[in-house]
This record gives C-alpha cells, structure tokens and sequence, in this order.
RNA sequence: CGGGGUGUAGCUCAGUCUGGUUAGAGUACCUGGUUUGGGACCAGGGGGUCGAAGGUUCGAGUCCUUUCACCCCGACCA
C-alpha cells in the first residue's frame, strides 16, 4: 500500500473524552471512529488487525476439530422465550418488531441459536461430539457503554458452543479449548492468565476467563508469582471468607489486606493486577438443551439433553488489549501477529530520487515476498512522518534518508526504538531475517 | 437507572456570567512559493442552520422553557 493513497486518518488531537491508551491511539492513529455511544466504525486499518486475530482464531479452531458457521444477527425472540432468557437479560438485549409486528432480538450471545440450528438434526451418540463456532457482530444495549473498543455496546466476537455425551467428554473438550485459547493469545503476543470466574448470567458451572494482564483492566485479579494460578477477585475473597463489611474502595485497600496472602496450589505468592477479560469458557452441562428440548438418542435408545460447553474470545476487545498492554507515550506498538503492516518504507525526502528508488525497489521486493509493507510516499519532512508512524505502530520502519548517500539505510525498531544502520545492499535480506 | 458535566469549523477549544457590527483561535484541508533527520515557514483561500424546538427582546451563540445527544462517577455487566 502506498501512504499517500491509504484512508488513513491520523490526528494529533485525540477525541476529548478517550481516557484509555487504546481509545486515544486507535482513534488518533485513523483505527477508529466512534458514531454514537458504544458504536465505531472500523478503518481500512482497524480492519487489518482484526482480520489477523480472527486468521489465528480460525487456524487454532481447525486444530481442535471445531467447525465454523454463521448464525443470522437478527433472532426470533421465540427462542428467548423458550429459554427463559427474554426476561433475564433485560434492556442489554435490543428488541424489535418487523414489518408484521413479530418480534425479534439482536444477538448478544448465540446459545439459543446454536441450539435450535442443531436441535433435530443431530439425533445420536453417534454423531458427537460437536463443537461449532462463529465470529460474528453481536449487540449488547449496555447500560453504560464506555474506553472505546474496550466496552462497546456492538463488538466482534468468537462465540463457540460444543455438544456431548457425557460429562468427561465435557471436560475433555473444555480442557482443549482452555489450550486452544491459550494458544490463541499467546500467538497475539500478550501477556495473560486463566482465572477462575464466576459463571454470571449465561448460566452453569465450570467456568474459566482468560484476562489479558493490564492496568487498566476492568476486573481485579489475584495471581500466584510461582504457578499458573490465578482468580477473579471476587471469586477469590468468597474463597477466603473475608468479612462482609469489608469495603473494597481500591485496589490499594485490597492489596494491604491481601498482600501476605499463599497460593492455594503452590507455595507461591500472590499479588494482585488488573486484567482485561478476553476470553470465557464455561460448562454449560444441559441448561439449554433441557430448556430447548434439544436431545439425542443414547446407545440404549433412550432421548438425553445435549451436555454442552460454550466458549467466548472478544475479538474487537482484543484489538484493544493489544494496544493496553503495547503502547507507549508516542503511540501503539503492535506485535507481529497483529500489525496491521509489518514494514513501513519511509522515504525521508521523496524530491531525492536515489531514496525514491531505494524505497520503490524494497517496496517491490517485499510485495514479491508477500510482507505486509507501506510505503510513505507523502512529501511530508521527516519528523512528521516518523511521528506518523511511531503513532500507528508498525513493528519495523526502513528509513530511507540523509544515510544513504553513504549507502546506508536504517531499520526503526517501534518496541525498542533502536535505529540500526544497515548496508542498503543488504536491505531486503535483513528485514526478511527481521520479521 | 441515580448523581454530575459538556454540546460553537473535520478535530481541540475560546466567546455565554454582564445580549449589541460580518462568530473567533489553533490544528486539519486547498493554491502558490521556500523547506526536507523528529509533527516546518511565508502568502492567499474554502469551510459554521453556535445540538434541536419554542419563548423573552428593537436585537439571542449569550437570557428562559422544553427536548435530544455525548461523556464522567456509581450501580450493572456473556
């Protein structure tokens, strides 16, 4: 892609109300735009990163056998009531009436969907298990939607829902996908842990969050500084029975509280952080195959509910969490498996027809060697540009200026923000070796 | 849903208290020129139903009433 020709609408001045990194970056850095509370649109960039985390998503699906599918957005608010949850979720779930007064729902979460897609159609032991997925839009009426992506009222997410005999088989497949999951986040680069959760609204028992660890989280974890282990907070002071008086204002409060605290699986420390829940995994067992009269047939011919497990990743909150947890004062700084663009070639002086050509041929050689490259083509000065480009992020900047009259041109690392002087004739091979 | 705040140029804001020429700044954008290693400079230019409706007044961005939107704190949150 060429600069000058890329819809991408950077800023100096961030909208005023952005509060978190990654609502000011992702807005300032032409990512986003938001176009009613809880609601943003996605630039050609925005859409780059997402389609790079949902690619992971998809390969790490295939590998633990889930196949994909798409349910429709708009749901019949019959299956809400054959739930029951037409009451229990409340306002956040938008209803609507269609041109002949039936009424219908935006989907906010798909169990009901899935159900009823695979309800009548798979009718034996034989054909499980069964896990489907999908990556989808989904509304939410949040009451207060807030920080940008972080808590928007419409989002993208990976919503999966498996289906068993048995409760081991149950187990089993949660277990894959607690690896699946970690997987996923591991490959985007971020730092995370798997806590226990409370199941809230969805209902049923075993249930898991992977949080992304960043201060500006919305949920309070207790972590062990030895082992894996770690717990949503609440679901930790349950655990340790602190007194129900106990107001816990700040996370300071809690810290002196709880600072001295053990592991309960090891003989680790625990301390507490903030994280970003990105993922949720739960043991439904047969809340909505009962609920829905969704059955197979066993090996003795007798009808049972499906057990079911039900797995969630948000997708355009990971957008988000990427930049929380990698930014700097200067702007965003995104892992290679999320870059929009891995190399930006930036032509210091594009009047100079040596650094034009320079630029030109890395810029084809690396299409050629399909690397995700842009070329800042703009007759812009060098501060700007190079401001430009620490603002949206790219892990490497080649800098081709004032150096390459000596033959030399640079590689900007944006995570470290080390120049390294590279031989142009060497260019190419170097970056290749880089990313 | 309670409490609070803000709506003026694409964006960030001044002006409102104390009504009075043609509504401003910075930034962004367009034209020309100079510049080219850390968000340049000079000159010229386009861009506004002052959130909306109603009212008071000779006169309303400014005062009054109503309404809508957005944001913050809290409660809520697969």
């Amino acid at each position: 892609m060429r600069r000058t020709k890329a819809f991408i609408p950077t800023s100096k001045e961030a909208p005023s109300d952005a509060l978190l990194a990654s609502h000011i970056f992702l807005s300032r850095a032409g990512f986003i735009s938001q176009v009613a509370a809880g609601l943003y649109s996605y630039m050609p960039l925005a859409k780059k990163v997402i389609r790079k985390i949902e690619n992971v998503i998809h390969d790490e699906m295939a590998n633990v056998g889930a196949q994909e599918v798409e349910l429709s957005f708009v749901a019949p608010a019959d299956l809400w009531i054959e739930s029951g949850r037409i009451d229990k979720f409340g306002k956040e779930l938008l209803r609507f009436y269609d041109r002949k007064e039936k009424l219908f729902v935006l989907g906010p979460t798909h169990e009901e969907m899935m159900v009823d897609l695979v309800r009548n159609r798979v009718t034996s032991y034989k054909n499980l298990p069964l896990n489907l997925y999908q990556i989808k839009t989904k509304f939410r009426d949040e009451v207060r939607p807030r920080y940008g992506l972080m808590r928007g009222r419409e989002f993208i997410m990976k919503d999966g829902y498996s289906f068993h005999a048995s409760e081991d088989d149950l187990e089993r497949e949660f277990n894959a996908l607690e690896d699946a999951y970690k997987k996923i986040i591991t490959r985007l680069g971020l730092d995370f842990r798997v806590v226990e959760a409370d199941s809230g609204a969805i209902g049923g028992s075993g249930s898991k969050e992977i949080m992304v660890i960043a201060q500006s989280g919305e949920d309070n974890l207790a972590i062990c500084d030895k082992c894996e282990y770690g717990a949503n907070i609440e679901v930790f002071m349950n655990l340790d029975e602190l007194p129900e008086d106990f107001d816990a204002t700040s996370i300071t409060d809690i810290k002196e509280i709880k600072s001295d605290d053990n592991c309960p699986h090891c003989d680790g420390k625990l301390s507490l952080t903030k994280g970003i829940e990105v993922g949720h995994i739960f043991k439904l067992g047969t809340t909505y195959s009962k609920a829905l009269k969704a059955e197979y047939l066993d090996e003795n011919g007798k009808a049972q509910p499906f057990i079911m497990g039900t797995y969630g990743m948000g997708v355009s909150r990971l957008v988000a969490a990427v930049i929380e947890q990698h930014h700097d004062e200067n702007g965003c700084i995104w892992t290679k498996e999320t870059a929009p663009y891995m190399v930006n070639i930036m032509i210091s002086n594009i009047k100079d027809n040596n650094q034009m050509e320079v630029g030109e041929l890395l810029y084809s050689q690396l299409l050629e060697a399909n690397v995700e490259v842009i070329i800042d083509d703009r007759k812009d000065r060098f501060g700007f540009k190079m401001k430009d480009a620490e603002l949206i992020g790219f892990p490497y900047t080649v800098i081709i200026g004032k150096e390459l009259s000596n033959g030399i041109v640079e590689i900007f690392d944006r995570k470290t923000k080390e120049k390294t002087e590279v031989n142009v004739k060497n260019i190419f091979d170097k970056v290749m070796e880089l990313i």
